[in-house]
DNA sequence: TTGAAAGCGCTAACAA
DNA sequence: TTGTTAGCGCTTTCAA
């Protein structure tokens, strides 16, 4: 029912050659005539020629496709992500093939299974944790997985990760430096090891300094989420420092803080985030965050991609604290 | 020296079947005894077997693939659309070829030639306008071809679009019953139709009431366009109205007025958007605008993708106004 | 219900 | 440089 497209053949009997003359035509660096080349472009081109490349992969057996599997893409931090790493792809000719997981709970087995029925040699995990069976999988195939921001327990996988633990340190510092008593960490309940890695050490810090900190813990990532941690951290007073663990969470706080609570950031109480998207600088937030570099992210995934040995690789993404509005300077402290 | 896939001929010869019973295993539908089913699952599972779509589509002649083009994917509107999409075309076994067009102005016809190149039958193209040339291939190979916000002047492509005319004579009505006196309308440089159509509606009504409208043209399509904006549109104190064509112009807008400008918004000007991207409803901003439902328009991509009538259809999406609280009410305007 | 055989569109090894 | 041939992994007749 539906259309053929034009073959090879179709390209071959038009410009009275063979078919590996057509072949070769469109195969870097074959050996053709100027002649032969010409007709088969010129039939190719009335013909409204393309190589499949199902086809073509078919005897390579296996796609220049990526397989890229994530949740929450429209997340500023998740679609810069996936924004950079598949122009990035596309630019080293490698396609990409989009497996939306939904959210961060789903499973996404099947959605990597699926990646592998498309013979794909890599796949790229934003988000998610894949099975370990998936794991073994890959290696069996030998296909690459490269996962980020998610620390699996095994040395055959590539992973990718943010410094959370330095990160995490600097906001605690930060805190700490602007004369923080009591403070809190904001969190969502999807409980990734990123969000764990970064409450916990923030939470280690402070201890080692003498500052208890409250944990809040809310359902999905969410700027709402944020919001409500807001309503529910600020209600007591004497907390005086939030560490938000996502950026996204940082904004809902300090928007419920001072328009809902009434509260002044920093003034009243301080405010730190993770993860530096784009909103974090717009002059309604002026949110101090420690950054994670997306270049580097994506410089980072590509390396992996080419990284050939057996042996896997864990690559840290350096962060640094950027310094904005929303943390307290020690010369504003209140007096003790 | 790349490993091979598990083919189908592997899992027959340890089930002791033919490739075809292998193949008819997994095929919905086909006749096969349970017996042999259940063999050949079981050599499959041991064996890590999985359909190899690329040989499958070879024979379909095309495959389940849905190209995607898009620019400024991380763009909140984008995004938004990229994420429901994907998600939607996963849901109903289609899956998601995602090419980046990088910016609004790149040339998107290589990016549509990928497409072709993988057999897909449905190309979505989020942003950047097909030249007519694909437009014919499309038709010629019968690809579906569907394009979001931009009409073309054709009747063979199926065009989904927002009712800008509708929109923003929603704004123009707006401003007015708020008792704007001068307006001006803010776009970005990138002449996409949507932003001209919407500029040109909201001056035409503008005008029709005897209100002026003053036009500034940026760059790009970005939140420091929009404040950028505000600078040069705002030294003409007696602009009282602003139309931001997109939301992501109207938060950039709002924040240089209020914060770099000291204008009090909606009291010393009334600035309205248009998207309604997540952003607009954050407590900082609370941003009049017009808003564009996600959903209706991914369910207009889907009931484009499965219509098949030879005459390509327009499907336009119903807007609303947004009521926040970026434009003044009457009772707040200055007296004459 | 099953297996043998042909063919999907392409590339690559081989001969000419 | 060219055409012929075989085969990539699968589905689908066609007989059995």
């Amino acid at each position: 029912m539906a259309k053929p497209f034009v073959t090879a053949s179709d390209v071959a009997r038009r410009a009275g050659v063979s078919r590996s003359a057509v072949s070769r035509t469109f195969t870097e660096g074959a050996s053709v005539s100027n002649e032969v080349r010409e007709k088969v472009l010129a039939a190719a081109q009335a013909l409204g020629y393309r190589v499949n490349r199902l086809a073509q992969t078919l005897n390579n057996s296996s796609s220049n496709l990526v397989g890229v599997v994530g949740a929450n893409l429209s997340s500023p931090f998740i679609a810069k992500q996936l924004d950079m790493l598949s122009l990035a792809l596309l630019r080293r000719g490698q396609q990409c093939l989009l497996l939306n997981a939904a959210d961060a709970r789903s499973d996404i087995a099947p959605l990597i299974d699926l990646i592998f029925e498309f013979r794909a040699r890599a796949i790229v995990v934003l988000s998610g944790e894949p099975p370990s069976s998936i794991v073994e999988e890959c290696l069996a195939n030998g296909v690459k997985l490269i996962v980020i921001n998610r620390l699996l327990d095994r040395s055959d996988t590539d992973m990718i990760l943010s410094d959370d633990v330095h990160g995490s340190t600097l906001v605690a510092e930060r805190l700490l430096a602007g004369g923080c008593r009591k403070a809190a960490v904001v969190r969502s309940g999807s409980r990734t090891p990123t969000q764990t890695r970064r409450a916990e050490t923030f939470i280690r810090v402070m201890a080692e300094r003498g500052v208890e900190t409250a944990v809040w813990e809310g359902s999905v990532t969410s700027y709402e989420t944020g919001a409500a941690a807001a309503h529910s951290v600020l209600a007591d007073p004497s907390i005086d420092g939030v560490f938000c663990v996502t950026d996204l969470l940082a904004l809902g706080f300090l928007d419920a803080a001072r328009h809902d609570l009434g509260r002044r950031v920093p003034e009243d109480v301080s405010v730190i985030g993770f993860d530096d998207i784009p909103q974090a600088s717009w002059a309604s937030y002026r949110l101090t965050t420690v950054a994670q570099p997306f270049e580097a992210l994506t410089d980072a995934v590509l390396a992996a991609l080419d990284h050939t040995a057996e042996q896997a690789t864990i690559r840290t993404i350096p962060v640094t604290l950027i310094e904005r509005a929303t943390a307290r300077v020690m010369a504003e402290a209140v007096p003790a």
